[in-house]
DNA sequence: ACCCAGGAAATTC
DNA sequence: GAATTTCATGGG
């Protein structure tokens, strides 16, 4: 892949197996959005980007070359090789072949894991679109301003120091004082990100479930999508339907250490095709 | 009015 | 211990 800088940014060549709606609209980040030219607008790392792919090439106006190398490139996991992937998928199930070639373009973003932990104790017993919606207002009012009205997602350090008055116009309800529960532990080093993202999965879980708030589920979301932990494979409502009703014959670990980039293929399926489930 | 949403804590049995 | 209820909010 050739990487170069353009006048208003960066282009990448010869990128496979991406789609940015499919990847960036998935349920897995829900920071991005949509313009209208098939682009999408985020703010990653305290960095705002505009990016669009046409043709395998991949631009991001707004980075530098350098951004490609420190964070880019491994934010849209552009090393790891899906189609082999999606082709090992293929022999496990046919539901899950039908689930990948449903959206071919799914890769499992790199996200920051402050912003991953924090942004699934919001998720839980929510929609996306209202997930979405805290988040923005999150970072509007405790992020720092980045450009013409976009803001970081606030540090831990940050949102230690707010009461749940503070949060009250977020309208997160009973996931406030779980929001400020998981910042106090990030930000006193109770709870170490970094040191937890070297740990074994049992561990790792075990350490982030020390969080008022963290279940299984909310961790396991932490480990795939914030510390790319690909074997883990969360088990929200959605997953459990898709486990009895399409995959009555298998459990977690027939889907192999890269279970969890399966998990999103299949959770995108159902979502997108809920007759699936009605009788 | 009722049910559900990328769950987990609190309570009850 | 396992099953059920509650939690806050908004959309269908």
């Amino acid at each position: 892949m050739k990487i170069t800088e353009t006048p208003k940014g960066v282009k990448i060549e010869d990128v496979r197996d991406l789609s940015l709606a499919e990847t960036l609209d998935c349920g897995q980040a829900f920071r991005w959005q949509a313009c209208s030219d098939n682009g999408f607008t985020g703010v990653v790392a305290n960095k705002c980007v505009t990016v669009h792919l046409n043709n395998g090439i991949l631009t991001i106006d707004g980075a530098t070359k350098q951004d490609v190398d420190s964070l880019w490139f491994n934010y849209f996991d552009l090393e790891l090789d899906y189609a082999k992937l999606r082709s090992e998928f293929a022999e496990i199930h046919p539901i899950l072949k039908e689930a990948t070639t449903y959206a071919p373009g799914i890769r499992l973003l790199c996200q920051d894991s402050w912003e991953t932990l924090c942004s699934f104790i919001i998720s839980q017993n929510n929609n996306i679109p209202r997930i979405k919606g805290i988040i923005e207002r999150l970072s509007e009012s405790f992020g720092e301003k980045i450009c013409d009205g976009k803001y970081s997602f606030p540090s831990a350090d940050v949102i230690a120091g707010l009461t749940v008055e503070d949060l009250a116009p977020l309208r997160s309800g009973f996931r406030a004082p779980y929001i400020l529960d998981a910042a106090a532990k990030v930000a006193s080093g109770e709870v170490n990100l970094q040191e937890i993202k070297k740990m074994d999965t049992d561990e790792a879980r075990a350490q982030l479930m020390k969080i008022k708030g963290v279940g299984p589920k909310v961790a396991d979301c932490t480990m795939l999508f914030g510390m790319h932990k690909v074997e883990c494979f969360p088990m929200d409502v959605w997953m459990k339907r898709a486990m009895k009703e399409l995959f009555p014959t298998l459990t977690i670990s027939d889907f192999g250490k890269y279970g969890g980039i399966a998990q999103q293929y299949i959770f995108h399926y159902s979502r997108m095709n809920p007759n699936l489930f009605e009788k």
